[in-house]
DNA sequence: TGTACATCAGTGAACGCGCGTTCACTGATGTAC
DNA sequence: TGTACATCAGTGAACGCGCGTTCACTGATGTAC
């Protein structure tokens, strides 16, 4: 350790080493993940891509599946920050439903590997719960749209908004059209 | 070679022992996609399964690469002649659409990988495209149906039949509250 | 203030393993004469 | 009909490589006296 005081910089309250180290892993992992994909990540490229010894990544995480975890855990926690700040306030209807939406698209934009850990949800059930936490926020929305499968409706709009993430992610800058369509989609 | 007169299911011709073997690889490596995804898929698992040498998979194939592109070439052949034949006299318009969409989703329960093979797009160009070709054909269907940004909206569309694919692939039977759901959000 | 010790993030060589790919070979079949 | 040769799907040992994981060690910092 060389250098033992970094400040957080949204407390700016002091932020040890090793929570330093442990986010730079992070970061790593999520370009790489933009690249390779989740799957497609070794430990080996990300010590490498940030500038640590092997043996450093497993001070951090247990193994390779608690990294993935982890950075699954991460994404899921911003947008899920982000997302209840933004409709806090708000009863549950078309404009809380709205806003929840674009949060989630906006801040997706902002974070690296999105595709990659919010489309390979693969057969792990840990991240499978998070995605079904997340679309389970709809569902009250939908219920007061009038929807009776609202359950079934929230897993279809999920992927709706999955895959306008997507897109913006490939593209770089929202999509006006898919946001548009997605709310033809709702107005029912 | 031990056994070359083999006679195809479908056409009742003679079938060469080599097109046997190509399309048991193929089929150990869907059933190893449903387990372990597409990217979790090694040329050891698939010999195995299949029951021949590792040298074998060579014989029919150039690489991985290009095996995983022959599994999803086939499943996308099949998806497409099915939605084709389901949907050739139809104008289009809502009717032709939900014959599409329905297609899809009764194709896709009856063979194995779909989830890999349907939601494990990559950054694979090809892959890509043979997705893009599918939804397109929905789009003069939700052009009659007074879209504007009818291309965005099949992109939209698409990926909510994937989703439901996906869910009732889980499940191994149709859902039809989800079915329900999806006619739901066309409804407009 | 100086000394001895505990703590703990970080290091990198070493490990065994399964990976994708190659290639010289086999043996059954089809063809030419 | 018998013989020689060509073809080609299938074989499996062998290859070099990068993988995930371990572990004895380092050295800076904090704590006790």
């Amino acid at each position: 350790m060389t250098d033992r005081s970094v400040t957080n910089p949204y407390t700016h309250e002091a932020m040890p080493d090793a929570a330093h180290t442990r986010e730079a892993l992070l970061d790593a992992g999520a370009a790489l993940a933009e690249e390779h994909g989740l799957a497609g990540i070794s430990v080996n490229m990300v010590v490498a891509r940030a500038g640590v010894a092997k043996g450093t990544f497993y001070v951090h995480f247990k193994d390779r599946a608690a990294f993935i975890d982890a950075m699954h855990a991460r994404f899921h926690a911003r947008v899920e920050a982000a997302m209840e700040e933004a409709v806090v306030d708000l009863a549950p209807g078309a404009e809380r439903l709205f806003r929840a939406a674009e949060t989630y698209l906006d801040i997706s934009l902002q974070n690296r590997g999105v595709k990659a850990l919010s489309l390979e949800a693969g057969s792990d059930p840990t991240i499978a719960a998070r995605r079904e936490r997340l679309a389970a926020g709809t569902i009250s929305d939908l219920q007061v749209l009038g929807w009776d499968d609202a359950e079934a409706a929230a897993q279809l709009l999920a992927a709706m908004i999955r895959e306008i993430s997507a897109l913006e992610f490939d593209r770089g800058h929202p999509l006006p059209a898919s946001r548009r369509s997605l709310k033809r989609f709702l107005d029912t």
